[in-house]
Order: structure tokens, then sequence, then C-alpha cells
RNA sequence: GCCGUUGUAGCUCAGUGGUAGAGCACUUCCUUGGUAAGGAAGAGGUCAAGGGUUCAAUUCCCUUUAACGGCUCCA
């Protein structure tokens, strides 16, 4: 007999040998049936596995996420029998679950053959069928010999090669239906608990995610154990496209973009361009007030530049080609760094001078591959909310903290909540490579880092390979309204521009001594930062960056003028008014506003004119009530300067 | 850049081997209406671009281009 004790620390006696599905039967047929794995001493179980020793055990169902992985697991291995029933021959890669986007895919190679969305619908149907009948996922271990035997008689290269990195003893097969694979699994106990499959799209993938090697296909799916899920998922996916920045920008007039001015190169329309004036001013304020000096720099600059910063033999390939002019190769500029660095050099400096903080919003050229280009949030022509800080050794920790202290202040102006924080560091490997060699430096600037993100107190994660070429960082990473993640806002350390720049300043001792630069940009750029916001706020800016903040609605021509002089008295305090000169029913100008979003609405009629009042109408709340103009004009004001986010 | 999908009016989208349609938006007229769509008429398209097949191509084929879903990349 063993011992199995439950969560809420009960201990029950079953024989050896009983697995999970047992015990959750004993319990209740109900629970059995909804049991799609379990959590055995920690570790997650096929539900149908035998337990030969004492343990801690939960079952897991729908409700947890371990179940849900387990669950989407499955389902690859189900569609990856429904593929092979269709396309005898194929050869499957790896075929995970996925928490973000929910669901799962398979990667395999066709051979000669091609998939097309048309063999989706076909697949799905495959795979009701296939669950329908039941099966049990069959787990089976087998040596390492049998396993090498099995999979190069199929000729199957890409099993082999999983094969390869795993020890004797850790081989286990999976069987449902018949279709077998190599899995360390856990699976579900049978397919005939997914009720509900929807194939999403179908896609390229590299194998192992190489671009040098072949290209596989793989298929996206998510399923569900019922219909009403599925349908609720797909629900949520629309909702989500609503709040997608590419619809809301066109809906909202914020960017355009043509194609006779090309990709990725976005057109602001004067509602967008109010946004960036905006975010401008609060840039402007906030580093004014934190010490920065602001300069301006041009769009262009020499090859040589380009080789002294180190910026060429990295990144050739995603700046715009050069153009020449007397005898010299001009490039447009991917950076604002290395312009910066010329202003900081253009005078000596002493230590007097340390910090030496110089900002601006530089307008960058990157030529992004064309498969890259994602409405705002990837773009060819680029504003960046930048700066660079000059600062000796002993400075660096506090002007890197304020960095970050900084960044705090716009996510709580934002009201950001949703962000990972990471710790970008150097490769090893990669040095000489894809980092200068500064092996010390690295893991000096590295360790600095990590510990003012430690004094901050936010949390953050840590990833190898992914520091700038010539420094560490913290990059704060947001997600698109469809799921994309991107990094927002992002602070550099750099040990290397200064010394390939010749950047010194005279420390105390009349020593020349080289600074640390940070790159910072909190706001990112322009074009990431107002597509991020469009999702965020799903199109309701706040008041203070609504392009239109007011708009008034004459009940009827005859209010006309008096709506005028309210809306000019409004526009004299600096508040962005409109009026609604339409010739329409108030019903429809308020529809029509409100789905433009404008934060208020004034209605005014015979009532409003002979008091010199208006009524009060917040977008998404509804009638607020009658208000003299006066107080209305100095709520908004107050609101505007507070910069609420309501 | 690679794999796949798509491109029809300002927007959202039907449709067809015999030179195009709806709703919304727009213009004009009627209506002067009190908190999410009043009515009528009108105007608006080289059917992404180029080439091919055909008596005839917006429709079929090829190339280019752009957007979209992924992969790769991201100073």
């Amino acid at each position: 007999m063993i011992n199995i004790t439950l969560p809420d620390g009960a201990v029950r006696q079953y024989e050896s040998g009983t697995s999970a599905l047992d015990i959750a039967k004993s319990i209740s047929e109900g629970l059995a049936r909804k049991v799609l794995a379990a959590s055995v001493d920690g570790q997650v179980w096929d539900a149908n596995r035998p337990i030969t020793a004492d343990a801690n055990l939960k079952l897991l169902t729908w409700n947890d996420t371990d179940g849900q992985m387990t669950f989407w697991h499955s389902s690859a291995h189900l569609m990856a029998e429904a593929v092979e029933s269709m396309f005898p021959g194929v050869k499957f890669w790896v075929g995970p679950a996925l928490e973000s986007p929910k669901g799962f895919y398979y990667d395999m190679d066709l051979g000669d053959r091609k998939m097309t969305e048309d063999d989706l619908a076909a697949l799905e149907k495959k795979m009701n069928e296939l669950a329908k009948q039941n099966s049990s996922y069959v787990r089976k271990e087998l040596s390492k010999a049998e396993a090498v035997q099995y999979f190069t008689e199929k000729g199957d290269e890409y099993k082999l090669d999983l094969l390869s990195g795993l020890a004797d003893g850790e081989i286990t097969f999976y069987t449902q239906g018949n279709f077998t694979d190599l899995c360390r699994g856990p699976h579900i106990p049978n397919t005939g608990l997914i009720k509900a499959v929807k194939l999403t799209s179908i896609a390229g993938a590299y194998w192992k995610g190489d671009e040098k090697n072949k290209q596989l296909t793989r298929v996206y799916g998510v399923t569900f154990p019922s219909q009403k899920e599925l349908d609720e998922h797909l629900a949520m996916l629309e909702e989500a496209k609503k709040r997608d920045h590419r619809k809301l920008g066109k809906e909202l007039s914020i960017y355009t973009m043509s194609d006779d001015v090309g990709p990725g190169l976005i057109l602001w329309m004067p509602n967008g361009t109010v946004i960036i004036e905006e975010l401008e001013k609060l840039a402007k304020e906030t580093e004014l007030e934190a010490g920065y000096k602001r300069v301006v720099t041009p769009h262009i600059a020499k090859e040589s530049m380009y080789l002294t910063s180190g910026h060429l033999p990295y990144y050739a390939d995603s700046m715009f080609p050069p153009m020449e002019m007397d005898g010299e190769k001009y490039y447009l500029k991917a950076m604002n760094c290395p312009h910066h660095h010329k202003i900081f050099d253009a005078e000596p400096k002493s230590y007097r001078d340390m910090p030496y903080r110089i900002a601006e919003y530089g307008t960058c050229y990157r030529y992004e591959q064309s498969g890259e280009l994602f409405g705002l949030m990837r773009v060819r022509c680029l504003h960046m909310n930048d700066a660079h800080i000059y600062c000796t050794k002993e400075q660096f920790a506090q002007e890197f903290k304020a960095v970050n202290d900084m960044y705090l202040k716009y996510f709580k102006i934002f009201g950001i909540e949703k962000y990972v924080m990471r710790l970008s560091l150097h490769d090893p490997e990669k040095l000489g490579q894809k980092y200068v060699n500064e092996p010390e430096l690295w893991l000096e600037t590295e360790d600095l880092v990590r510990k003012v993100l430690i004094e901050t107190g936010v949390p953050f994660v840590e990833v190898k390979g992914e520091g700038a070429f010539y420094g560490p960082k913290i990059d704060v990473q947001i997600w698109s309204a469809i799921g994309r993640e991107f990094t927002l806002a992002t602070n550099q350390v750099d040990f290397a521009q200064s010394r390939s720049f010749k950047l010194s300043f005279t420390n105390q001792n009349n020593e020349p001594e080289i600074p640390l630069i940070i790159h910072r940009a909190p706001l990112g750029t322009h074009e990431r930062f107002i597509g991020f916001l469009l999702e965020h706020y799903a199109g309701k800016l706040p008041l203070w960056l609504a392009p239109v903040q007011v708009k008034v609605l004459p009940i009827s021509d005859k209010f006309l003028d008096y709506a005028k002089s309210v809306s000019d008295k409004l526009k004299k305090a600096d508040i962005r008014s409109e009026v609604d000169d339409r010739n329409e029913k108030i019903g429809k100008k308020i529809r029509d506003t409100e789905l433009l979003k404008v934060p208020y609405m004034l209605v005014v009629g015979e009532k409003e004119m002979t008091e010199n009042k208006v009524a009060v109408r917040r977008q998404g709340k509804g009638d607020l009530g009658v208000k003299d103009v006066e107080q209305f004009l100095n709520e908004v004001v107050a609101e505007m300067k507070e910069r609420r986010s309501e």
C-alpha cells in the first residue's frame, strides 16, 4: 500500500500502481471525468501513469495552467495524427503547448508537398473524428538504442536529432490511435476529452530557429474541452482586435501610410501630431527637471563615423544604403549616439561637467526587414525619446537609477502596469562577434546594473544574449493587443563607444579619464509608444492626450452661434475644442462623437443658451448634468494640467 | 529576407471570363429634432501595378508591389 497526500492534507491509502485517475474515481466520477493530468510530488504526470510510492498528489484539471498545457500538448499529437493520415510520410519536429497565445503548434517537414489554409478545415474535421475514437495516450519507455533503431528505420532525421540530445533511460514514446511519437509527455488520459478544435494559422518556421536551416511548416491551433469555451476564446480574440492600434489609428485618424512614400514610413495626421506634441512636452519638462540639456543633430553622417562607432560592422544590413557625395559615403542615421558623442567631444570636459546629459527627439532610419514591419510598432523611420548621459564610474549607479526612476514616473502617469523589466546580458560565446570583446567590463557593468535593479525594487528577468553590442541594458517588454512582444523602452550601458570615440574628461587629479555612457529612451519612440498607448487605452486617450478634447453639440442650428462662442472660450484656454455644426439630430451627433472617443461632449440648446451653461457628457459615461461654462472650463484645465488618466 | 494569405469606392466588405455592387462616410435638398443612427436625391472605382492566355480578363496564369499571420532579425 502507498500513502497519497492530497492538497488539503488528507492522506489516503491505495494499492501500489494505482493511477491518479483511479484515485480521482475513488473520490468522485465527476472529478475523474475532468482530470487531465496530475502533479505527483510537484512533477506533472500522466493521469493514468501508475504511482508506486508515497506521494503528494494534486489532480490537474482545466482550471490549472499545467492541466491546460497538457491538454494542448496532447492536442498537438492529435493534430499530428490527423496530418499523418492526410500527408503520409510527413516528418515531425516538435509540437509544444503555448501559454500566450493560447494553444499549440507542431513543426513538420512535408517534403515536396505544400499545406495551404484550405487544408486546415479538413484537418480540423479529421481531428474531431479522431478525438471521438476516444483513444488513450499510452506511455512507453524505450532504451536509446531501440529508439535510434526505430527512427533510423523510419528515416526520420528530425527525431534522431532530438534523440542525440537525450540520455538513455529518459526516453519515452507516446501512442494514441495510429500515431506514435518520441515525447517526454505528459499527456491527457484520452483524445475524447478534446471536444472543440480550431486550427488558426499555417506558417513557415526555420528548423531550430536558425534561418540558415530548412524552413519547416508550422501549424498553429487551439483546442478546448467544450465548444462553448472555444466560442468564448474566439470572441475574446475578436475583442482584442478592436484594440489593435492599426484599426484604431485608422478610425481615429491618427496616422496613415502610402505606397508612394514607402513601407514602414509613417505619415502622422493632425490628430496623431497632437499626441506627439503632448508627449514631447512631457519629455521636455521631465528632462529639464532632471538636468538634461537639449540638442539637435542632422539626419545623416559620413561612413567614417559609423566605422568609428562600431555600428557599421554590426548593422550595415539594417541601415539604408549610403548616398555618395563628393567622394564620401553618407548614411541616414540609424541611431543618435555618434552625433551626440561629437557634441560631448566638441569642448574639453572636466569632472565638474559630469554627468553631462544631452537629449533629443532624434529621427532615425532603420531598414527593417520587410516581413518585420508592423503598424506603428515596427517602422523604418522612428522618432526616439533619446538621451545620452556621460558620467564617471562613481556617478554611474546613481545616474542609472535616476533613469530607472524616470521610467517608473512615466509608467505611473500612463497607468502602465503590465510589463516585464528584462536585464539583457551578453553571451560570452559571442564576444568579439556580436559583442565587443571586453569580458571583464561586461561582467563589471552587468553587475552594476543588476545592483541598481535590485535597489529599485522592480522585479526583473535576466536574459543572456540580448545585450547591445556595446554593453548590457534594461529593456521594458510589453505586449501588443494581439499578443506580440515588444521592447517599449530601454536603458543601456555603454563602455565601448567612449573608447572608440576617444572621449574623455579631466578628473580631479588632472588626468584624462574615460566616461561611461548611458543610452536611454524611457518613452521609446513616438511610433511604438503611441501604438502602445492606443492599445493600452483602447483608443480612449486621457484628456491631456486626446486630439480633440471637447466637442460642442448644438441641439439644432438655432444654437450654433452659442456653441461657437462656448468653443471659442475653451480654445482661448488652450483646450482643443470643436463644434459639430452638421445638420443632424442630437442623437446622431452624440453617437458619432462617442465613436471618435472625444472625452467631453457639451450639449447646448435653448436652456443652456439662456442660462449661459453647458450640458456635460463624458465619453463612455454619459450625461454628467448641466454646469456653468466657467466651472466646466476650470475643471477641464485642471484635469489636463495634472495629466489625469481618469 | 523566408513560408502562407490577401489587395474591388474614403471605410467595412459582396460579386463576376462579356468593361462593377451594398452599408457607412461625403455633397445637395427636406427636416430644427434634448443624450448612441430622421428622410430623399446625387457624386464617387484604370477592380494594387506590369505582362501573358483569350474574340473578350477585375475574374485564369506569371512577375512586381503592399498589407496581414508566423519564422528570422531588432543598435
